[in-house]
RNA sequence: GGGCGAGUGGCGGAAUUGGCAGACGCGCAGGAUUCAGGUUCCUGUGAGGUAACACUCGUGAGGGUUCAAGUCCCUCCUCGCCCACCA
């Protein structure tokens, strides 16, 4: 049976498009709602996770249009990128042509998905008429001084022929694909986001996952302190700290290897050791410093310093444990209260000079330390602060600290400081497919920004890929020689953009896409900002969403929002969090695993020792047999769980035992056996993505979109499982039956009626507050359960005909958000007016909901002893009475003393027996 | 090493303020329909126990608070994510 979703899907997909039935247009007597789902990049096609992450953003956007909300729901293409670039040196295209082609290929799938998106609105990175306002956004950041160019350490990428930023190196390799980084020195273009990082870690108004939150403030890293000075005959040694109060138990200095001022401190002795060690450093990159053990090195440099507190002269030192891209890049070692520096300390044979004397016992001993003493406690040998206690609070909270910073700054030795772990962000690439930067290096060897008029810089079309990777741009003469202000030959910036720019203001972009004097239409925004709700993959949780954050404190700053505030106060609008924040609300869906594999057929010889089996060899694969032999079903480490057709055995595995895995040759291990269980993010080359398009050919797309909304927790994603879309397809096969029966009236029942009703109105209660609150599956679960009410009901008809219809029309409205186009149909077909989608959201009557008679659970001792019909609004005393009637209550009570009884009417009552 | 989150049937997952654990679905089993397979329909489905009830056990492990704990507190284990020599 079932019903034919490939011509109805089609047919409204085409209707909806024909009707402009989601084009959103400003206004101001209606209460709006913006939500965003994020950008797609034009990797090629959808997979099921871009089905997972956006209908359920579509079945939120088209339930708050139900609401009453006047909804824009937008939808562009981060279409900017390096795979496109590499596909044209691999495959010999252009990206032109890639991304182009890309696009259309995912916008026919988007359609395909019964998406409410506003198509007008659409947006393309790499549009010249998009990018022209991403160049502007630099040049304003550069009028303003948050864009600067400098020289800095920075992550270069020789596979990739570029630099990254900081949020996109991960382990010491590029986060998107696995490359390795290395550190160089390099001038760069820069956004000063550091500016803005104590406001960044203000989360006030916006509903956003405490994950993400967290994961923000980590990543800028806050720490409070002090700078303080060392003198030293090669210049001022500033170092950061946040234990001033231990600086009188600083016994020495270590610098960075790649420090400024390794050079001029280095003796003659020492500068053949010092240059080795330098150069050992630079040669090794950030991965290979990251394999290689804890184990601290380090060299003297044979120069000393001053510690501002004493005077005393200390060794400086030069190790890798102390990175040049944290703080100064250098620090003072108190090795008696820091374990780092206490290990090197014991290691190279320097002095540890405890100046904190622990709560309740004995002053330390250098010589009996066996490691740093982080606790609380009393200052001792300390100067002026001797005897002020110290315990573990952060900055001035900490009283030593609050008295070390004190005296510092009164001795001009030192000031009060804050340091971030958050670095600038790198936004110049060495690609060609990015936005132009739009400077001109003058002929008088000075900068200048391209002006207004001459944006955009545009890309040129008539380039060569080389195989090396390397920027055609760089090598492309009539892009590069142009003329300054001056009418003088000059050169252009040949650096293209960060992609990341490009996505942090395009929901501004929708609302005025075909804009050309701003880059968005403050009548628009003025009605449409903030966004409302944003959702998308919590991956982006310190790149794109802190950018985003950042951008918009930048864009406020620079003044890009003041028509927009005007606008806003004309119409009694409180414009705060439009300039503060870019989304109130986020939520971040989990991830759509591979199809978890039927695990392999083990066997296993060994000897039983009680309930598990103890293994002497285990066979993977084959068809051999074994004491026992069965399906494996997990393993922890070196307990497994197999299937066999008695149930389900423990296998524990000994050190000894021998594991042949049929599919690897050779000596193999039992933690090899967890390979043939992995259930994995979904690959191309791993073979198991699960293709939407496949599926909508054969289930239709309400039936995917049902399925992916049902299935999973949507915060938390899971392995996909092809056998359970199933049931979501029969759900609206049902669906389909019960909207197109001729209901006949049998034998109406009163009870049956008001039944049916209840459980009408019980459900659009339910619907309507989960899909608010993103809980899917909760509320298919809800429709599910008045499917099978329904289908009850129809059997027998013992319900009313006037119920029947209100049953129907209510199940259409209540999944018209999650499945549009079944219920469009079935909407029209029975007659309803309009669009089911313009229809308004039912509302839930709480009489008809409400139960006249529940189930009352009796416990005696928190144990369910009974469970007794009784009225909803019964009292506590009835309720009470009620269960002390119950026959069952008095068999089990009357061993013992009734020693109370607690009533919870109409839920439960409790009877506590001695 | 640090931070955050999570552990519930064969599986995905439900479970307002502590108050009937396992909603809903998948899978599985039995039955009906069918020449047969599939589809569809009905019934059952945490474990033990029983003819059937009763009853006992049961939310990673152990302890605690409470009349009552998946939920709150403490200790531990495992897994996931993020950061990681951060001064």
């Amino acid at each position: 049976m079932g019903y034919d979703h490939a011509a109805i899907e089609q047919k409204w997909q085409q209707a909806w498009e024909a009707d402009g039935l989601y084009r959103a247009e400003v206004d101001w007597d209606r209460p709006k709602h913006y939500a965003v789902t994020m950008f797609a990049y034009p990797s090629g096609d959808l997979h099921i996770g871009h089905w997972y992450a956006m209908t359920p953003s579509d079945a939120r956007a088209r339930y708050m249009r139900m609401k009453g909300y006047n909804v824009l729901f937008p939808m562009g293409f981060d279409a900017f990128g390096l795979p496109a670039e590499n596909a044209a040196v691999q495959n010999n295209v252009h990206p032109w042509e890639w991304t182009y082609r890309r696009i259309e290929f995912m916008r026919n799938q988007l359609r395909s998905m019964g998406m409410m998106i506003d198509w007008s609105r659409e947006v393309v990175s790499s549009d010249p008429s998009y990018y022209k306002w991403t160049e502007w956004f630099f040049k304003k950041m550069y009028e303003a001084g948050i864009a600067y160019r400098g020289e800095a350490l920075v992550n270069w990428s020789e596979t990739l022929q570029t630099v990254l930023a900081n949020e996109q190196v991960i382990d010491g390799k590029d986060e998107r694909t696995g490359q390795p980084v290395e550190q160089r020195m390099m001038e760069q273009w820069f956004f000063a986001i550091t500016k803005y990082a104590d406001e960044l870690l203000s989360y006030d108004g916006i509903d956003w996952p405490d994950p993400i939150k967290t994961m923000q403030t980590n990543w800028i890293g806050r720490s409070e302190g002090a700078m303080v000075t060392f003198a030293s005959p090669a210049g001022d040694i500033e170092v950061f700290t946040t234990r001033p109060d231990t600086l009188w138990g600083a016994t020495f200095m270590v610098l960075a290897p790649e420090h400024p001022l390794v050079a001029g401190l280095t003796s003659d002795e020492q500068r053949a050791e010092v240059d080795a060690y330098v150069a050992a450093a630079a040669r090794r990159s950030e991965l290979e410093r990251m394999e290689e053990s804890r184990e601290k090195t380090g060299v003297f440099t044979g120069g000393y310093a001053t510690n501002p507190v004493n005077g005393a002269a200390v060794p400086v030192w030069i190790a890798d444990y102390v990175l040049i891209s944290y703080g100064t890049g250098a620090i003072m070692a108190v090795p008696a209260h820091d374990q780092r520096d206490f290990e090197f300390a014991r290691q190279s044979g320097l002095e540890i000079a405890p100046v904190i004397q622990p709560e309740g016992s004995d002053k330390l001993v250098a010589d009996e330390m066996e490691e740093s003493y982080v606790g609380p406690g009393t200052m001792v040998d300390s100067g002026p602060i001797s005897g002020v206690s110290t315990n573990m609070e952060k900055g001035r909270k900490n009283p030593s600290i609050a008295a070390t910073i004190d005296w510092l700054e009164e001795n001009g030795a030192g000031v009060e400081s804050v340091n971030y772990r958050l670095r600038d962000w790198l936004i110049s690439r060495q690609r060609y497919w990015g936005s132009p930067i739009p400077i001109i290096y003058r002929h008088d060897g000075g900068l200048e920004t391209v002006a207004d008029d001459d944006l955009p810089v545009v890309l040129p079309r008539d380039v060569e890929f080389l195989p090396s990777g390397r920027s055609p741009l760089k090598t492309h003469e009539p892009f590069l020689q142009t003329i300054d202000s001056d009418g003088q030959p000059a050169i252009r910036e040949s650096d293209t953009l960060d992609t990341f720019m490009c996505s942090s203001w395009y929901w501004f972009r929708y609302l005025g896409p075909q804009v050309e004097l701003a880059p968005f239409d403050p009548e628009e925004a003025a009605y449409w900002l903030p966004v409302d709700t944003y959702t998308g993959g919590s991956e982006h949780a310190v790149l794109h969403l802190l950018y985003a954050r950042f951008f918009v404190k930048a864009m406020r700053d620079m003044g890009l929002f003041d028509e927009t505030v005007a606008i806003m106060e004309e119409h009694g609008r409180d414009p705060e969090m439009v300039l503060r924040e870019p989304f109130l609300q986020l939520r971040n869906q989990g991830q759509i695993l591979g199809e978890e594999r039927a695990g392999d057929i083990v066997a296993v010889d060994g000897e039983w020792d009680g309930e598990r089996l103890l293994a002497d060899s285990i066979k993977v694969g084959g068809d051999q047999a074994g004491t026992v032999t069965g399906e494996l079903m997990s393993r922890k480490e070196r307990v497994m769980r197999v299937a066999t057709e008695a149930g389900v055995v423990i296998v524990e595995a000994k050190p000894d035992t021998t594991v042949e895995i049929a599919a690897i040759p050779g000596e193999n291990d039992v933690n090899q056996l967890n390979h043939h269980l992995e259930i994995e993010r979904m690959s191309k080359s791993r073979g198991n993505v699960v293709n939407p398009d496949d599926l909508v050919v054969e289930h239709g797309a309400d039936t995917v979109r049902t399925y992916l909304m049902f299935a999973f927790d949507w915060l938390k994603g899971g392995p996909w499982d092809s056998r359970g879309i199933a049931g979501a397809g029969r759900f609206l096969d049902d669906v389909w039956r019960l909207g197109t029966a001729d209901y006949d009236e049998g034998e109406v029942e009163a009870a049956a009626t008001a039944a049916l009703r209840r459980r009408v109105h019980q459900t659009i209660r339910k619907v309507g507050s989960d899909l608010h609150d993103f809980k899917w599956n909760t509320a298919v679960a809800a429709l599910m359960t008045l499917r099978n009410d329904m289908l009850a009901a129809l059997r027998s008809g013992d319900v009313t005909a006037a119920a029947w219809t209100e049953a129907v029309d209510s199940l259409l409205l209540l999944l018209a958000p999650i499945a549009p186009h079944i219920t469009e149909e079935l909407w029209t077909l029975r007659g309803g007016a309009g669009s089911i989608h313009s229809a308004s959201w039912p509302v839930a009557d709480d009489a008809i909901a409400r139960e006249e008679t529940v189930t009352m659970v009796i416990q005696v001792n928190g144990k369910v002893r009974d469970r007794i019909e009784v009225a909803a609004d019964i009292t506590a005393a009835d309720a009470e009475a009620a269960a002390l009637a119950s026959a069952r209550i008095a068999e089990w009570t009357k061993q013992g003393q009734i020693r109370k009884v607690i009533a919870r009417p109409p839920k439960l009552v409790n009877v506590v027996v001695d």
